[in-house]
RNA sequence: GGCAGCGUAGCUCAGUUGGUUAGAGCACCGGCUUCAUAAGCCGGGUGUCGCCGGUUCAAGUCCGGCCGCUGCUACCA
């Protein structure tokens, strides 16, 4: 079959040591340990690297907010996340530290080639600096009064209260978080990366190299690629947690610049661990690189990937990517993981209930190579699990395995109508999806050969065999001996997905699936084992734990068994809910209840009601009416209410309403709000409905 | 509003360079089977392929214009 041992180097991006891993990094992991599987299976190198991205203001913050030193922090991390990997079968041939020397040595040598190609200029920005602490201050560490709106206790970077932008420079009595003194304004020098100067370069890289989705490669000529691109700020003065920066002490290098370069790092650690060479993977000899580098991202780190990532190799002299590899974010029942929906689904709590290995199946299927949102339906992924793994390939086996026990495969393969020859063929196919990254083809074309043997076997009816008695024992066996081949080679097939099951495959039948070529060739005469549960079915109640749990972790008490709650569709209008005789328990599924609160909690809150004096469209909005409340007497408030659309202007002025009356104001484009109408809204755009009153009420009455 | 993407059976989706009566899985209904983890097999679809127009011998597939939805962003206080 394949011709060329080819030598594949394939990453994932680096996930964070500020925080654990859920289902939605899970996406990244296992459709990059599914490709860097089957490559191997095929016979190919491959290399599947990645590491911790530890460095950067966030750790730092956080080590110092939990009382430790950062490495202390990192260490930990690693520690949980190389559980969590470990635990769905993600294989990685090596898993290094963005902290580590080799990758402080590669960044010295990316530094040194962008210093060597004149890509490196140095501009002052204007800072504070904690003259008691002895650093300077980025946006985080200093609090003071905002310029604008003179509230005080407000970030360097931006008001609260307020909205207004500025730098902390601008702050009226800044306050070092660091120290409690006064910092005062200094200049910094900063170091910047000339991107321009690579324009060229990025131009025929992301519009023609074949890299890159040509979706991918359209959002980058439109977004960035039409103008001259920006100076990008590659330092940060201390107090950071990384590398200093070797020719400009107290600098030192932005996680950005470090975490890519962890690639080349968890590189050079492989092969000094195996006794191969780095150069031989990264560095371009002459116009042929000799191995091809993959790597898998997310969508909102594109632009590192494909812009700065390829223009410091480029300045380095080192190999492109062959592939960048774009997926997008994963959605749960349909909408955005949430901590308080208890679809925040952590790997470990997944680990605590469910078998990785449906899930590892479950995202093969649906994921195609694109860049679109993956999105888990609990209800599919455990009807997609049972029905084919457990009642098609395991059943395979485990209907038809009891008989070959005592006499092993048939000596000799038996005329099976073509079946497995066919299987065989499709081979080429399903090999040819899993290279494209289209998983979601290959299993639909591993699935069609399971449903092909199973109709088999319901058409033999071994069962009657095995009833017959003797003279019908050789027949017995070759239905058997084919069942029981064709399961094997859907074990292959689905190797590179389902490791484990593969192994447990293995040792029911033919032992251990080294190669992909095993998918061509029937097995003859071997033993075969008893038969023990291979996967389980995935039960509802394993589901409602999940989900349970989940909740639990996010500190939101459950309310009720979560309900499929399938996003409203078009069918039912809200209207027509509204004259129903019994309410939907939707809107409450949709959004359960927030976490407990104290009647202090509460009274913090001062809501009242008010009259609408008058109210009018604002022209450029497209969700925002402006309207002039009073409170009374002559209290009145301009507040800018996202009602636009559900309400006209005249069918409000005069009627009362609830607004929070304590709110901060906020600067909105087209002017200052100062308050929030009350209004009932469900998950969507299905509508904003006002309170009301009961007559009798007053504007300046409070709620109580 | 800007940018991007998507709109195919109740649900999730597949439809390769335009080419026979548009498909799969799930769900649902009926029948069969009972070896198997309440698994399996057979049968059952009058779908405006979002709408309108265009190109073509031929369009779900290409082009244009609308409508709707999603994501990022913006003004969701």
């Amino acid at each position: 079959m394949t011709d060329l041992v080819r030598r594949i180097l394939v990453t994932s991006a680096l996930p964070y040591a500020n925080g654990h891993i859920h289902l939605g990094h899970l996406v990244e992991y296992i459709q990059t340990d599914i490709f860097v599987r089957f490559q191997k299976l095929r016979g190919h190198q491959a290399l599947y690297l990645c590491a911790d991205d530890t460095h950067g203001t966030a750790i730092m913050i956080r080590a110092r907010a939990e009382g430790r030193g950062e490495r202390e922090l990192i260490a930990a991390m690693r520690e949980a996340h190389l559980a969590d990997f470990g635990g769905f079968q993600i294989d990685f041939d090596h898993y290094g530290s963005t902290d580590s020397e080799a990758n402080r040595t590669h960044c010295g040598e990316i530094w040194q080639s962008l210093r060597n190609r004149g890509l490196v200029t140095t501009r002052d920005v204007q800072q504070l600096y904690d003259t008691t602490a002895g650093v300077f201050l980025a946006d985080r560490f200093v609090r003071g009064t905002c310029p604008r709106c003179q509230t005080a206790d407000q970030y360097g970077d931006s008001c609260e209260q307020c909205g207004a932008a500025y730098t902390p420079a601008d702050l009226v009595d800044p306050v070092s978080t660091l120290s409690g003194t006064r910092p005062e304004v200094r200049s910094a020098e900063h170091l910047f990366v000339t991107l321009e100067q690579m324009h060229g370069f990025l131009n025929d890289w992301t519009q023609r190299s074949g890299a890159l989705d040509p979706r991918i490669a359209n959002y980058l000529a439109g977004h960035f690629l039409g103008e001259p691109l920006r100076d990008w700020d590659i330092s940060r003065p201390a107090p950071y947690f990384g590398f200093e920066i070797p020719d400009a002490p107290g600098h030192y290098w932005y996680v950005w610049f470090d975490a890519p370069i962890g690639y080349l790092a968890a590189t050079s650690e492989w092969c000094a661990a195996h006794g191969d060479s780095f150069d031989a993977w990264w560095r371009r000899d002459g116009a042929a690189p000799t191995a091809e580098i993959h790597h898998f991202i997310g969508k909102d780190i594109t632009y590192f990937h494909t812009l700065f990532w390829p223009a410091m190799l480029e300045a380095a002299g080192l190999a492109l990517p062959k592939r960048v590899h774009v997926h997008g974010f994963l959605t749960v029942n349909g909408q955005k993981m949430s901590k308080s929906r208890g679809t925040f689904l952590l790997a470990r709590t997944y680990l605590d209930h469910l078998d990785p290995g449906m899930l590892r199946y479950y995202y093969a299927a649906k994921l195609s190579g694109g860049i679109d949102d993956l999105d888990l339906n609990l209800e599919e992924f455990a009807a997609k699990g049972n029905a084919d793994l457990v009642g098609k390939v395991v059943n395979l086996a485990s209907r038809t395995a009891r008989w070959l026990e005592q006499t092993g495969l048939a000596a000799q393969y038996p005329d099976d109508g073509g079946l497995f020859a066919t299987a065989a063929a499709d081979g080429a196919a399903i090999a040819e999806a899993y290279e494209a990254c289209d998983f979601a083809r290959a299993m639909r074309t591993i699935m069609q050969a399971a449903d092909r043997a199973n109709a088999y076997v319901d058409a033999e009816q071994p069962w009657k065999l095995a009833k017959a008695g003797p003279e019908s024992a050789a027949k017995l066996q070759e239905v058997a001996s084919v069942s029981l081949n064709l399961f094997r080679q859907i074990a292959v097939y689905l190797a590179p997905v389902l490791p484990v099951f593969a192994v447990q495959a293995g040792e029911l039948v033919g032992g251990p699936i080294t190669s992909w070529n095993e998918s061509q060739r029937p097995l003859t005469g071997q033993p075969v084992g008893t038969f023990r549960s291979l996967m389980r079915r995935i039960e509802p109640a394993q589901i409602e734990a999940l989900l349970a749990d989940s909740l639990k972790l996010s500190g939101t008490p459950p309310t009720h068994p979560t309900p499929s709650s399938q996003p409203g569709t078009k069918g039912t209008t809200s209207m027509e809910q509204h004259a129903a005789p019994s309410d939907s328990g939707e809107p409450l599924a949709a959004e359960p209840l927030a976490p407990e609160c104290t009647i202090d909690d509460f009274t913090k809150i001062d809501l009242r009601v008010a009259r609408v004096v008058a109210a009018e469209e604002v022209p450029e909005a497209k969700k925002l009416l402006r309207l002039t409340i009073s409170l009374g007497g002559d209290a009145t408030r301009t507040v800018f209410a996202g009602i636009k659309g559900f309400h006209t202007p005249e069918s409000l002025v005069g009627r009362l309403v609830v607004v929070v009356a304590n709110l901060a104001p906020r600067q909105m484009k087209f002017g200052l709000s100062e308050g929030m109408v009350a209004a009932a809204s469900g998950a969507g755009a299905t509508g904003v409905y006002l309170l009301s009153p009961d007559s009798g009420a007053l504007p300046g009455m409070r709620l109580h």
